[in-house]
DNA sequence: AACATTCTTGAACGTTTATTCAAGATAGCC
DNA sequence: GGCTATCTTGAATAAACGTTCAAGAATGTT
């Protein structure tokens, strides 16, 4: 018997930076070689394949988003709050020169939506559950009694998220950091009014 | 002496069409022949290559957004309300089937960016003129008194191309009419309060 | 220490790719 | 109608791609 003797987590991660990088059509065998240590042998053995290597990736993404996401808000008892910060971070994130600034998620879906059905598939199950979350928090928000009943908590978390697609996109041709902080300081004005 | 027997604007969009369906590393010389009717010499002959074409569908997908984004707003002495009809213009087209859903310009530059400073260059100018015309409806319609001076036509240019980003983005995986029309709404709201 | 098992390695494979180019076709000019 | 110039055609090319697989290395068991 002998185990495995890479990281699969870190495998994962080293592989969605690359695919963040480049797309997925256009980072090659050679690149996810250099990117991850493992020889082409290994990733079959490992993910069947490419393709298979990219979906692993997709979720480990939504899982490293999906448990930074949840970390706003378990010592904050304002969801409010932590909805607030948690577009601060994103928009921070944009900012940053050295890690891609794109999401994965929407990366993945925009290259591969009308191609691929299961990767579609996949990526909209992880974003709508990604809404949900969100949805969840401004529907605890009002219940805090920090924003009004006005608007469901439906079409609040809608908006938000588009807010957020937007603000992403927008970060491509304007990296500028007081243009990005005040577009979400609307956008956050905006839903919660 | 003998002139070329293909329509140049024919040509470019139908490329542009090959393109906003399978993305640009993905569409191959073949899909470009079939698509276009040319072979790939004269593809070579005229755009010098495949990124050589690529770069004149985009100039050419501009070039027809631009003169229908002026179209909504010549037999219009309101500028405010030609900016909503072009909301709900970008809605329907969010939602029609039969076309791409996608913009050539930010599908491409999401896809290239990174890797190719000439098209980012390229679109990112595009992008800007576009952003430019929108914010100049709203300084027009403040003009008009139809929207208020609180908040400059810069800062809501802005915001708004942001909304029809995020609501291109949210179309992937919400094609439904009412929760897109009820965004679309929502933003032009807040893009005029 | 030798064995059996599993993982790792990287060269080799068949496709597919973008690109080229020489031959053929077509149009205008004398 | 023949000549020249230009455009069209599509087979050929070389490089790059994803994938495979048999040989080598390393581990745990006996």
């Amino acid at each position: 018997m002998r185990s495995a003797e890479f990281d699969k987590v870190a495998v994962l991660r080293a592989a969605m930076q690359a695919f963040l990088n480049k797309g997925y059509t256009k980072t090659s065998m050679q690149d996810l070689k250099q990117a991850t240590g493992l020889h082409p042998g290994s990733i079959y053995c490992a993910f069947e394949n490419k393709r298979g290597l990219l979906l692993a990736a997709i979720s480990q993404y939504n899982q490293d988003r999906s448990d930074e996401f949840c970390a706003f808000f378990i010592n904050s008892d304002s969801s409010k709050q932590g909805l607030e910060t948690y577009l601060k971070h994103i928009v921070e994130e944009c900012l940053s020169c050295d890690t891609s600034k794109a999401c994965l998620l929407t990366k993945a879906l925009n290259e591969l939506a009308e191609q691929d059905d299961e990767v579609q598939t996949l990526i909209s199950q992880q974003l709508e559950a990604w809404q949900a979350a969100i949805t969840d928090k401004f529907a605890r928000a009002q219940n805090e009694g920090d924003i009004s009943d006005e608007r469901s908590a439906e079409c609040r978390g809608r908006y938000f998220v588009m807010g957020i697609y937007g603000l992403r996109t927008f970060a491509n041709t304007h990296p500028e950091p007081d243009t990005l902080k005040k577009l979400a300081k609307q956008l956050f004005k905006d839903v919660c009014a």
